[in-house]
DNA sequence: AAATAGACTTGATTCTAGTAAC
DNA sequence: GTTACTAGAATCAAGTCTATTT
């Protein structure tokens, strides 16, 4: 806490501000535009209504505290002006010199649109090192072969000579701008996997002048942005290589300047390993397929590889693991940690923390409005009521149609109602009282004045302000949930077993707080209660912890928010192996690819599997508990999953993460195919189609072929590669506009690729018809101008309109122009209708915060003059800070 | 080697507030 | 000024993966 004080510049959020600095935003964003909820969003909420608890908290009186505990309110941000914000995020990442040079465009207006360009390039300078980093980045080019990309692309090279119909995935048939699909695509342009030509070219071929402009544009950059940074702002990422980060340990490391270069010797060396990479893999797997068995050499191949990573290039291996671990920080840790507080010290994760806790929600305020049972009011006592209440809520969800809700629900109720209680069972219990309780009140929300919310507001925050942000090794940070979870009833998705269970409230004799050995302890908001334990483990980088009310076994934790350090720097390590596989995936395939015909069924298992995890983007797929809802992943495909469509397509259909339907069918390498009958021969629809595998044997394999190398660094290495090649390949040079609907468009091709979905919004068929019945209006309109064209042409009058009124005399030229105005306005709405159709069932979100290494959108931005704002929204920009001031040329 | 515990990331949905459209 | 629409934030469920224990 001592900390706090000094620095402010570094502090990511003005300390200035701070101890009122949420409120403070908060007034200034409520006081203009607060009229506006006047509006009554009716639909929506209403209709699903009571259904989540979370209304119920909301509304007034269930809590009891009115209001006090909404939830979304909170969000301190809100100035009107992104300024802030920008400017914090921008001192923070670049870390010391030229504060000056580098203007992210962030740090400019909030939507700038054209006219930023040249906010953008206002000062640069132009970085000595450039042409340093320009070598750099060849070296990186040229490593480039067709191995970086997406297999799914260069399955195109391989087959090409074949048919050309791999995968295709059903959702993208829909694609408007393309209604092809994103398989198809590819295939057309075979070119795609030539990154490093597209590469060399875009870069190398620019005359300099416009290359130092990119450099301006982009992060400045006089000094390294690896360099670490004098003031105590935010923790530096580590700059180094990923690849210790590949391990958990060392977080927090000195920043050393080696940085680029372990990455760049590491490629060095395994270069010389690739060779074979020179080969398009196509062929390669070709041959290896062919030429039967080469386990052997490939397996040499591999081992090599791993040797040469962990001597050439820093030892991945964790070395060390902790020795001390949970209980609590040993005593030695500590020591070290003092001693060398950058130094990363295998587990460590930090050396001071601060904060205050967690706050809970209000206790429950019983209204008193009587259900009734067998017609009957009846009295329930306030714990009764709560429950009831958190059920009547729910009234218009679909849960109330499945008797697995109800049922759970019941028994759970029926607990606490105890035997001889008048309620005996749930089909004569109407809730119509309570649900239309809850109704009126949240009407009453909606209507009250914007002062009254505001006030409300304000008074939450205040509640609310000390715990959002914890001090970490002197550092202000934002808490992400630091809300405790209010009771409610279990909303599992899909088919959950457990869903209508009562999820009980939470207590400070739930809650174990972590916290620094010197810090206070935070004070426990419930009087008369106290935490169940107190650590001070600092290899761990939660705040607090409970036990999930539903599911003993699973806890529910309190971290840091994204924008955080910690989570920045994990981020990036995350994506720094993501593409240290780009380096190794060449290998990877052609080890895989001969083991497709292995005779060690296990072997050949995990290879089929890590084809599709590579290919398709599966996730890994852990085993299941009966509890769970019944959902797999590759390792847990079950034989009615895949079914095979002669000579060589697999169609899979299953039920994936949250219970998201994964349909898709492909075309595979016949061994692929071949083995898929083998493995599905003999057994029954519901048996597990790799039955000698799970993940954490095929994640073993894995990490044999790369240090850290697991199954779900796959999906972040296709995700991100495909954006850095369409992004590459599709940008051309034009309006802001343009370049965003590319960026949008590789976003899309994404997300379709990891299967994110989102459910049609229950407005999206009005909207689409409204949308027509506009299009039709200007079509008519153009049809009208057409005649008076002809009749002008002819030297008659316009026509009459509709309405029999009188219109004026115009031009023919006139009457051109206009024509080809409404053209374009029907245009455009047709593309917007296309776009509306196409990304109805498609969600970006997920990808952008999870998948797609912010330093691709932020270095294309950079080189093509697009406000990283337009792609970046203000949270994103925050939880990327560390990937702001990456040079322009980077690439995946 | 399998089960369990633990920690952290990923994900769809819901909620809220800002803005656009009327 | 209302109402409709939406982006973004918040929520919390559901994954992944590692380490430890049995």
């Amino acid at each position: 806490m001592a900390v706090e004080t000094s620095d402010k510049p570094n502090l990511p959020h003005d300390f200035d501000d701070d101890d009122d600095g949420p409120v403070i935003y908060k007034r200034y964003s409520s006081s203009k535009k607060n009229q506006l909820h006047s509006e009554v969003r009716k639909s929506s909420s209403h209709s699903h209504a009571g259904q989540s608890y979370r209304q119920i908290s909301d509304a007034p009186s269930l809590n009891g505290q009115t209001f006090s505990m909404q939830k979304g309110s909170t969000v301190p941000s809100p100035k009107p002006s992104p300024v802030k914000p920008s400017v914090a995020i921008s001192k923070a990442s670049k870390s010391l010199v030229n504060t000056s040079s580098t203007k992210l465009p962030v740090a400019n207006s909030k939507a700038p649109s054209l006219g930023d360009k040249q906010k953008m390039s206002v000062d640069v300078k132009v970085e000595p090192k450039y042409i340093e980093r320009c070598a750099k980045n060849f070296v990186e080019d040229s490593e480039d072969d067709e191995d970086n990309k997406p297999l799914s692309f260069r399955l195109k090279n391989s087959n090409h000579d074949n048919k050309a119909t791999p995968v295709v995935v059903k959702k993208s048939s829909e694609d408007s701008d393309d209604d092809v699909p994103l398989a198809k695509k590819l295939y057309r342009n075979p070119n795609l996997g030539t990154t490093s030509s597209n590469r060399d070219d875009s870069d190398q071929k620019k005359p300099i002048s416009k290359i130092q402009k990119e450099r301006q544009n982009g992060a400045g950059l006089s000094n390294k942005k690896d360099r670490p940074s004098p003031l105590p702002a935010k923790r530096p990422l580590d700059n180094s290589d990923s690849l210790h980060a590949s391990v958990k340990k060392p977080k927090v490391s000195d920043p050393v300047a080696s940085i680029k270069t372990k990455p760049v010797s590491v490629k060095h060396e395994l270069k010389v390993e690739d060779d074979d990479d020179d080969i398009p893999i196509s062929q390669r797997i070709k041959k290896s397929a062919m030429s039967g068995d080469k386990s052997s050499a490939t397996k040499k191949l591999l081992t090599k590889v791993t040797k040469v990573n962990k001597s050439g290039s820093k030892p991945f291996k964790k070395q060390i693991k902790k020795t001390v671990k949970k209980s609590g920080s040993g005593s030695e840790y500590s020591k070290s940690t003092k001693l060398l507080p950058s130094s990363g010290d295998g587990q460590k994760k930090w050396t001071t923390l601060v904060h205050n806790g967690v706050i809970f929600p209000p206790p429950y305020q019983p209204h008193g409005v009587k259900m009734l049972y067998k017609g009957r009011p009846v009295d329930l006592t306030p714990e009764l009521e709560e429950v009831a209440t958190m059920y009547a809520v729910m009234r218009d969800t679909e849960y109330m149609q499945k008797d697995r809700f109800k049922e759970n629900f019941w028994n759970d109720w029926r607990k606490l109602l105890g035997r001889n209680h008048v309620i005996q069972n749930l089909k004569d219990c109407d809730f119509t009282p309570i649900y239309d309780w809850y109704q009126s009140e949240k009407e009453k929300k909606k209507q009250m004045t914007t002062e009254e919310k505001k006030a409300l507001k304000e008074e939450k925050m205040k509640l609310e302000e000390k715990y959002m942000w914890a001090i970490v090794d002197g550092v202000k940070e934002k808490v992400g949930n630091f809300r405790v979870e209010p009771p409610g009833l279990f909303r599992g998705r899909g088919e959950h077993p457990k869903m209508g269970k009562l999820k009980r409230r939470i207590r400070p004799g739930d809650i174990t707080i972590n916290i620094g050995k010197d810090a206070p302890i935070p004070e426990c908001p419930i009087p008369g209660e106290s935490w169940k334990e107190i650590r001070n483990d600092n290899t761990v980088t939660w705040l607090a912890y409970w036990s999930d009310p539903i599911n003993p076994k699973l806890f529910k934790y309190v971290f840091l928010a994204a924008s955080s350090s910690l989570k920045g720097q994990s981020d990036k390590e995350k994506y720094e192996k993501a593409r240290m596989l780009k380096n190794y995936i060449g290998n990877i395939r052609s080890a895989y690819t001969k083991d497709f015909t292995s005779k060690d069924i296990t072997k050949q298992q995990i290879a089929v599997a890590t084809y599709l995890i590579d290919k398709l983007a599966l996730r890994a797929g852990n085993e299941k508990d009966d509890d769970e809802a019944d959902t797999v992943g590759c390792c847990t495909l079950k034989v009615e999953n895949v079914t095979r469509e002669p000579p060589n397509k697999l169609k899979f259909n299953f039920l994936g993460k949250d219970s998201i339907k994964y349909e898709n069918t492909v075309e595979v390498e016949l061994p692929v195919y071949n083995a898929i009958l083998k493995f599905q021969k003999d057994k029954k629809p519901g048996d597990d189609l790799f039955d000698q595998l799970d993940t954490s044997k095929l994640n073993a394999h894995l990490k044999e072929l790369m240090p850290g190398l697991t199954a779900k660094v796959f999906r972040t290495f296709n995700a991100s590669i495909t954006l850095d090649v369409m992004l590459n390949k599709e940008t051309k040079d034009g309006e802001v506009g343009e370049k965003i609907v590319v960026y949008q468009h590789a976003n899309k091709q994404v997300a379709i690729i990891c299967n994110h979905q989102r459910s049609v919004s229950k407005s999206h068929t009005a909207q689409m018809s409204k949308l027509t019945e506009k299009i039709d209006e200007l079509q008519a309109v153009l049809k009208e101008l057409k005649t008076d064209l002809d009749r002008a042409r002819k030297g008659k009058p316009p026509s009459k309109s509709s309405d029999g009124k009188r219109k004026k005399n115009l031009g023919p030229e006139m009457l051109e122009k206009k024509i080809s105005q409404t053209n374009a306005k029907i245009e455009k709405m047709q593309r917007d209708m296309k776009t509306k159709e196409d990304l109805k069932t498609v969600a970006l979100g997920t990808s952008k915060i999870n998948y797609l290494d912010p330093r691709i959108t932020v270095a294309w931005c950079k080189r093509h003059e697009v406000p990283i704002e337009k792609i970046f929204n203000k949270s994103l920009l925050a939880k990327f800070c560390w990937a702001m001031d990456v040079d322009p040329d980077f690439r995946f």
